[in-house]
This record gives C-alpha cells, sequence and structure tokens, in this order.
DNA sequence: AGAAGGACCAGTGGTCCGTA
DNA sequence: AGAAGGACCAGTGGTCCGTA
C-alpha cells in the first residue's frame, strides 16, 4: 500500500552484455547450454545420517594421485580456463559438468582432464567481478545491495554465461581461497607439499583448515570473521561453518588448558 | 559429515531470566499471555490488489483526534510502559493486543487506552537490548553473530516474555526512530506540530519520511544506508523498503532537474 | 574410490490483510 | 475509520546425496 509512485522499477532485466566473455575454451562439439533446468525428483531426500558417515579431520596418507599424463587426448584445448567432461559421445546434450580439481603447484596448468589450483581461484575472484556488477545494478536502481556473495551473484553469473560457477563449488573450497588470500606464502607451500606426496584434492582441502585457524588466533582472538574481514576480496564470502566450529573447538581447548595446566609440563597448541 | 566432534552445542536453549523484568503494567484480571498460538486460517490469502488501495503519501488534514481524557477507566495502570486492551470482559483469554500509539509530545505520557511516542521510541531500545543478549550468546557458543535485529532477536524477545515486541510493528515505525536518533530536534518538533494539529500516528508516520531523505542527501548523497550506519543503534535496523525508495526517487529527481533545468527560475528541491 | 553440482529444506526478510 | 500483528510467501543460506 504504501509503494505509490515508486515501484515502476522492474526486479531485474540483466544485460547480457558479459555472456562468454570468460570462458573461452568449453567443451567440444558445442552443444547448447543446459541452462536452467529445474528436473523435479519425487525421492523423499534427507533420511538424517542413515549412513553414519566417518570423520576425516585429519588427512591421510593413501590415495596416490596417478597424475596421468595422457595430455591432447582431447580436443586442442590448453589454452586457460577450465575444462569440463562430457564432450566425447554422442552430442545429445548428456551431462556437462567440470572436470575435477587436481593439486597444482603455483603456476601449473593441469594437464589431460582436469583443473589446476589457479583456476580454482579464479573463479572466485570472477565471482567478486560479478558480485562488483550486481552491486552497481543494484545501486542505480536503489535497491539493496549485497555485501557478499549470495544466490543472487550466483544466478547472475550463470545468466551471464558463467555457468561453471555454482554455489555448492564456491562455498566448498572457499577457506582454501582464504588462506591463498592470507598467507599466499603458506598456501603455495601446502600446495607443493601435497602435490609432491601426490595427495588428492580432499586432502589439501582438510589441510587448509588449520593455518587458518592458527591465523584467526594469532592475529585476531580466534574471531575467524574479523580475520576473513581483514582481506578485501575475502570479506565478500560468508565464513564457512566448519572453519567457525574450528575455531571455537580450538579457543575453547586453548582456554581450558590455560586455565588448567597439565601436572609435568607446557602444552603446545600449534 | 563435516561437523566432526563439534555440535554437541545445542541450538538455542534461552536462558528465561529477563522474563517479565520489562513489562510491570499488564492488562487487568492476569489471564495468562496467550504466546504460541498459530491458529490455522484456511483462507485462501494474498488475491493481489482486488480492493485498489489509495496511496496517502501527502498527510490529508482530517481525523481530528479525539484526546479522550477518560482516564482511570481501566484499572490502576499509568506507571510508565505500554498498555494493553483486551482486559475486560470474561477472562477467556481473548485477543490481547497493545493500545494503539498516539502522537505524544516528548516527555508526555499517553492518557487512558493509548501508547505513546516515547514508549514506541524505547521499544526499539529494547530490541537493541536483546540483540546485545543474542550476540553474546551466539559468540560464546561460536555462531554466527547477527549484526541486526533478525528474526531471531524477535523469537528470543517473544521467548523472554517481551510478547508486546513483534517485527511488523517494529519496521512500520524503524524510520520514525531513525529520525529520533539522527535528528531528535526535529523529531520532537515534527511530534510538537503533529500532536497540535491533532493528526492521527499515521499522517506522523507519513510526516518522518521526508526529513529522512533531506537528512540522506545533505549527509550521505543520498545513500540511505550510509545514513543509517552512521549512527550507533540506527545501524542494526534494515532500511525500509519505501524510505530507500524514495531516497532514490529524489536522487533522480535532483539529477534530472540538475541536467535539464527549467526556463524560467531555479528549482529547489527542499 | 573421489569429486562436481542439482536440488532440497529450514528458517529469513518483508509485509499483507483478516482482526479488533 | 485507523491501527496492531498473525501468518503467509518468495527467495536465502547451507549442504546433502543422487550422479558421473
Amino acid at each position: 500500500p504504501d509503494s505509490g509512485a515508486l515501484d515502476a522499477l522492474s526486479q531485474e532485466g540483466l544485460s547480457e552484455e558479459r555472456v562468454q566473455q570468460e570462458r573461452e575454451a568449453v567443451a567440444s562439439g558445442g552443444e547448447a547450454w543446459e541452462g536452467h533446468k529445474k528436473k523435479k525428483t519425487t525421492a523423499t531426500r534427507r533420511n538424517k545420517k542413515t549412513t553414519p558417515k566417518k570423520k576425516k579431520n585429519e588427512e591421510e596418507e593413501d590415495g596416490e594421485e596417478e597424475e596421468d599424463d595422457d595430455d591432447d587426448e582431447e580436443d586442442g584445448e590448453g589454452e586457460c580456463e577450465g575444462k569440463v567432461s562430457g564432450g566425447g559421445a554422442a552430442a545429445g546434450g548428456e551431462r556437462q559438468r567440470e572436470h575435477p580439481f587436481i593439486v597444482t603447484e603455483p603456476g601449473e596448468v593441469a594437464r589431460g582432464k582436469k583443473n589446476g589450483l589457479d583456476y580454482l581461484f579464479h573463479l572466485y575472484d570472477q565471482c567478486r567481478d560479478f558480485l562488483l556488477q550486481v552491486q552497481s545494478i543494484s545501486r542505480e536502481r536503489g535497491h539493496k545491495c549485497p555485501t557478499k556473495v549470495t544466490n543472487q551473484v550466483f544466478r547472475y553469473a550463470k545468466e551471464a554465461g558463467a555457468s561453471y560457477i555454482n554455489k555448492p563449488k564456491m562455498r566448498h573450497y572457499v577457506h582454501c581461497y582464504a588462506l591463498h588470500c592470507l598467507d599466499e606464502e603458506a598456501s603455495n607451500a601446502l600446495r607443493r607439499g601435497f602435490k609432491e606426496k601426490g595427495e588428492n584434492v580432499g586432502a589439501w582441502r582438510q589441510a587448509c583448515y588449520q593455518p587458518l585457524v592458527a591465523l584467526s588466533a594469532r592475529h585476531h582472538g580466534w574471531d575467524v570473521d574479523a580475520l576473513f574481514n581483514s582481506h578485501p576480496r575475502l570479506c565478500i564470502w560468508y565464513v564457512p561453518t566448519k572453519l567457525r566450529q574450528l575455531c571455537h573447538l580450538a579457543r575453547s581447548t586453548a582456554a581450558s588448558a590455560a586455565a588448567q595446566p597439565p601436572h609435568g609440563g607446557i602444552p603446545y597448541l600449534f
């Protein structure tokens, strides 16, 4: 009732400018992007932990990463950006998903049907770029302006043609990007170490938590929100739940260790 | 799957300490608070503007506010806090809602079955207090910490016994509170003026928009978010949609007036 | 097996409209 | 009529789990 003469402003609209500006090296055959599909599954999901997941906070020393040298088995890609699978057989529009990440050193380009970690981090910078565009549009339309990478930003990215960006992936690796932003030296060392040991991406990802907890403790008294906010490219990302929990746990542990010192010796937490 | 050994922390719990600390003067008879009721209405709401609402951006000069002097017609209230209706007849737990607001001068206590504007503004300060408590609890549990008055805060307030606080009411008058925070002089003058003219609360509420638009223009280049963030008690409140729209419209108007000056004269926007 | 991401769900911001 | 607020709804943050 109060909107008055003001809601002539439509909701979104989204200029299609940025399409295909990013992402040149796409799957072979050029089958159309699937875009909005909304496949309605009728399964009754969410049966609450029927399979008792094993927790893997420490990295296990297995999974000897094969480093496959089948370089140009696909088309002539190798340019710069990410690569997708599902390009080969019948061009009837089958599953189109990005190649999995592997642990690469800084500067190293992943060969074969893999994507490297520099590319992963580049995706975060692209999201930031999309956020800046969304903010600019919001401001000029007088809408409320997001400060974080929200659903709206992911939707915008998708509409702009960056279909390889999606929320679950970006949320999954945020803390890895955080370490990259906050301590590039340590991040690079970790990448080299895990590549050398032949660890898989999951193990490397797990290993990124600990250095961040240490940083939050050392510089921000375990306030991981303050840690994220201290960096301009990082502050637009939500703090992942698990990292928040780890910082909280570490603080509690440190506090109780300080309150009740052991009988014989000094405890070292890091 | 990642939660690990950390989710021993339950969700809320809410110590019942604050109950009845606020709000002494309650309805007569002392019938129990209705609390959580969740009456399921089966009506098909949202038939989208069947009744064409008239827009009321300018205050109309009618409604000669009767200022009823039936002071102590109810019980012996008159202490300090807000008053509720529904105390009279059959004590079978009927509708319990706050008395409507009337336009009062600063310092003036509303008489009869009315609440004054000092009381209204006091509710905002109470909400801030509840937010501070929610933040404190969140921080000590390692949860993410709200910076604004969210649903969680309203829920907390209700559980703490402040059933007279609710989201629609608080959102409805935010901009009035904003003016009170940002320019108490102007706010007080407006209250005196509207009381004197015998305007109702709705008219006064409408009149609070304009001075805020002027403030946002003058001090923040029409950035009303910046205006809200400039005040510590105000920055915890979401900017109301209509105020945001008004600021946007005013900026556009000012911009086009500046770009295309009229043939004979200088335009004054304020 | 390890990993990418469609799609789901509980709880949010926003406010309409049946109620008093 | 003017006003208070229960309750609804579209779109969010978060991430599970069917998929490749």
